[in-house]
DNA sequence: CGCATAACAAGAGTGATTATCATTCGCGTA
DNA sequence: TACGCGAATGATAATCACTCTTGTTATGCG
């Protein structure tokens, strides 16, 4: 099992450092445990959230580091319902899953994605593509709702 | 046609009238020129594009306007992929639909949504209410890429 | 007609995010 | 190992979309 997350690991942060490197930027420690972070997490983070668990970065450095590994496409900014920014690792990194958003305190959850699903998204997409003259890339697909903490209170 | 439109522009605005009556307010000229400015677009407006088409109404009018029309359900606050807020009508009087986000430019535009999609999303929203706890009561689907305009460019 | 209440509009204030800049660090080189 | 250059850091200042405050104006009701 641990076998298994060191390898994953270590693949991401080749990856990491791969596209950094593509920009003459460097792999740093502080960039190092924002992936970390990132990786460890099961759903998307707000800043005020990575500064709680990372006492060791300042914020300046969360927000800057964030912009950019976000530029590099390791980290994806996640528009939410209330005022704060979600990061999280880039899909082609953590791979693709959608999104639960709960209405009411923001906080956003991953779910991962199903095949039929999927087929029933890329066929919607195709079909739109020829339209109205986009080219679609990609596609989000998020849920609204109650997280479990606000349906009890 | 116009009959149509007329027709329905009036159901909206009784709509709205009633909703904005169970908390006590008025449905005043610019809550109307407002309504009215977002049922003309076919897409989300920002800010700043609903200053520059409506110059009668100061930009702290529309804000705290648009933040009334949302808490009585009758426009609804989309967030994007750049700084600004977009606004359209609740789904509730414009139907249903989604949207196709342009990463470059970040504007929006609506897509209709079709039925077989729709059975598709509402089955994956039922397979995961009951699994995270979460009790989904609408979605959201985004097709991200390049608008024509970004594509040409 | 006059009061009570809500809406308006201009500007100040708020807070998440971004830019600045002197200092420190990382990495290649001699 | 020491040196030097450029990038990274982090404390702070600035930005800017958005919200609140305040004095004024308009509207509905008796």
């Amino acid at each position: 099992m641990s076998d298994i997350h060191a390898k994953l690991s270590t693949s991401i942060h080749d990856a990491v450092r791969v596209r950094l490197a593509k920009v003459d930027q460097r792999y740093t420690t502080r960039r190092r445990l924002l992936v970390e972070t990132l990786a460890a997490a099961a759903r998307p983070l707000t800043i005020p959230e990575i500064v709680a668990t990372t006492p060791r970065l300042p914020q300046s450095t969360i927000y800057r580091n964030l912009t950019i590994l976000a530029e590099v496409g390791v980290a994806c900014r996640i528009p939410g319902t209330d005022d704060y920014g979600r990061y999280e690792l880039a899909e082609e990194l953590s791979g693709h899953h959608h999104h639960l958003v709960c209405t009411r305190c923001g906080r956003v959850d991953d779910v991962p994605a199903t095949a039929t699903l999927e087929r029933a998204l890329d066929d919607a997409a195709s079909a739109v593509t020829d339209r109205q003259g986009y080219r679609v890339t990609e596609h989000r697909f998020d849920q609204l709702g109650l997280c479990r903490d606000c349906c009890d209170s």
